[in-house]
DNA sequence: AAACCAAGGGTAAACGTTTACCCTTTTTTG
DNA sequence: CAAAAAAGGGTAAACGTTTACCCTTGGTTT
């Protein structure tokens, strides 16, 4: 491959030139930019990104680590990261984290070594105190989907919580009196937090979720399949399902369904996330919308932001977001 | 941030046995090693990867061009790749190239400038004679989703006639005898080959589609319904549709249901894609498997055996695939 | 006409690695 | 015990760029 020497020498004129013209840099005659650009071309001339960021410094790439690109959740998180990094002429450095303390760790590590100096960074395994290290080192790196209060400025996060909360008043608004959850079986906060903010609000009401009616299964279509079977073989009886996330709901209702029950008329299911495909199942789901594209999109700009030393890294603003109420068709008032 | 010389130093060793003791090279004592690890450790020192990628003229990239993420179909495509990438240490390096030919050039010159010698694109918009140059200058570039007669044995692709013949050999044995087909505008030729295979295959049995029962629109959950709401308006009678691709199938049994037609009782409807979402909806999607994941998996293997010369470039090996019927809910028998 | 300046362009160091080649010390072998 | 081999480690060139600094040329100003 034709390198800047060769542009160079076929050019008749300096290396120094010849970088000048590519970064169209001053010092150069109209007639030496034409001459030079022609010789790039007959050479197929491509610069050395390599070469480039190392003599610079400088990082063209935006980073992001996610468990997996299949998930539409994380598909759609990529792609508010992606857009941003087209809009700064940045290449987006993809690194997957399944989701291990471990592989989180090296998915870090890749980005770190190849000098990406911006990262959105989706962990649910490594530690707080990793976290807040790491964050020290890469003055680019913001946290999604998390909060740590040490480095809160660099984290948005949801309120799942809140989005628990949210969700029970909607069902008590509708009348119902007999609740049931799935949530999923993996080891972080979110799903323990919307199901904590839904108790708490069906606390208030004097409501609350009787036993065997919380499920966990993975966050999945499958996984709601099968939580769904399980609630259903407890022979228990309720009117309002509350799921961890519009995958599962998706299952669930398949489920519900081949069981001979009709959603909404015999039984309300909630969802969680408003991926594009809730608006299209049938029943639409009605689900709390977690605006993740969005959220993506304004931590990579923080990302940036911050190694541009706009903003303080100190200050005390707080990136939380609320889940909002889409209500569609999978809920309904109990009669 | 610290490099190879700094731990050096501090070790009391040459810039020479840090690396080696990095790279798990020959020539270095236990106790260098040790020695060497530790003051790492301290300095909490990351190669940089730019600088080993220059000196060594290997990369450790695997490059995908897609048009976006946001598609499920591209986010499979693009999880496919990266199974192969972590499967060989590589690193996912994302390109978007939306969809029209200046874009797509881009994304592909990108890698190229990272010095990324495997690649899987998904181009539709470049020229044949384009593509085909780009692959003699990347010698591991792999064409995924489409067919070039010069390149063959770097093509991965789908026979999109023989699955629109698929189609109408399903629907034909299911008795049916008036069609309509719901096509996408986008200028590529997918679905044009599906619609002609369907047809000529609709006219090897004597039948054809009616003037007006054939729409086109956006290929999405959105562009199906307004297409079916056109096909409905023409007022012509129809038992079996045939969609170009399942989000479109999704979009047109929401649209159909909503005027009162039952799916499949009153109108059978076929997709295409078999993505996740269409064994989840209501009814379950009857639809052509495009086996896209293995697909990329496959191309990026190709890509890397085509650089380690494992594979002559030349052989006349064929990476066709074909679509699989799977038959679910969304069709039926004609009575 | 002398002095100056602007424009254009060249030289070489630097970025952070890897690795071929060389040197020294220790161990093995006869 | 001498010779040879093996083990360990250092020096410096190379990878492909960018850019600070310097030099030349020709024109403009007094």
């Amino acid at each position: 491959m034709a390198t800047i020497k060769d542009v160079a020498r076929l050019a008749g004129v300096s290396v120094a030139s010849v970088s000048r013209v590519l970064n169209n840099g001053p010092k150069v005659s109209k007639k030496t930019i034409e001459n030079v650009t022609r010789v790039m071309k007959d050479l197929n001339y491509s610069p050395n990104a390599n070469a480039r960021a190392l003599v610079t410094q400088k990082s063209t790439t935006l980073g992001v680590v996610i468990p997996a690109l299949i998930d539409p959740f994380f598909a759609s998180l990529a792609h508010g990261v992606e857009q941003v990094a087209r809009q700064n002429n940045r290449q987006l450095l993809l690194s997957t984290g399944l989701v291990s303390a471990e592989t989180e760790m090296q998915a870090i590590n890749l980005l770190i070594e190849r000098r990406c100096d911006v990262m959105v960074v989706h962990s649910k395994k490594l530690s707080d105190d990793v976290l807040i290290e790491l964050a020290n080192k890469v003055p680019g790196l913001v946290l999604i989907d998390r909060y740590i209060e040490e480095i809160a400025q660099r984290c948005i996060w949801l309120d799942n919580l809140e989005g628990g909360k949210i969700a029970a008043r909607h069902l008590l608004a509708l009348n119902h009196q007999s609740f049931a959850c799935i949530s999923s079986k993996h080891q972080i906060d979110d799903p323990l937090l919307r199901l904590q903010g839904f108790q708490n609000e069906l606390a208030l009401a004097g409501a609350d979720i009787e036993e065997n009616l919380i499920e966990y299964g993975e966050p999945t279509l499958q996984g709601g399949e099968i939580a769904t079977q399980k609630l259903l073989a407890s022979g228990k009886v309720f009117s309002a399902l509350f799921v961890y996330n519009d995958a599962m709901a998706i299952g669930a209702i398949s489920t519900l369904e081949d069981n001979g029950y009709k959603v909404p008329s015999d039984i309300s299911v909630l969802g969680f996330d408003d991926v594009l495909l809730s608006s299209y199942s049938r029943p639409k789901l009605t689900t709390l919308n977690y605006p993740i594209e969005e959220m993506a999109m304004q931590a990579a700009n923080i990302g940036l932001e911050l190694i541009a030393k706009q903003v303080a890294a100190n200050n005390s603003t707080n990136y939380k977001y609320i889940p909002r109420l889409v209500k569609r068709e999978s809920t309904n008032f109990k009669s």
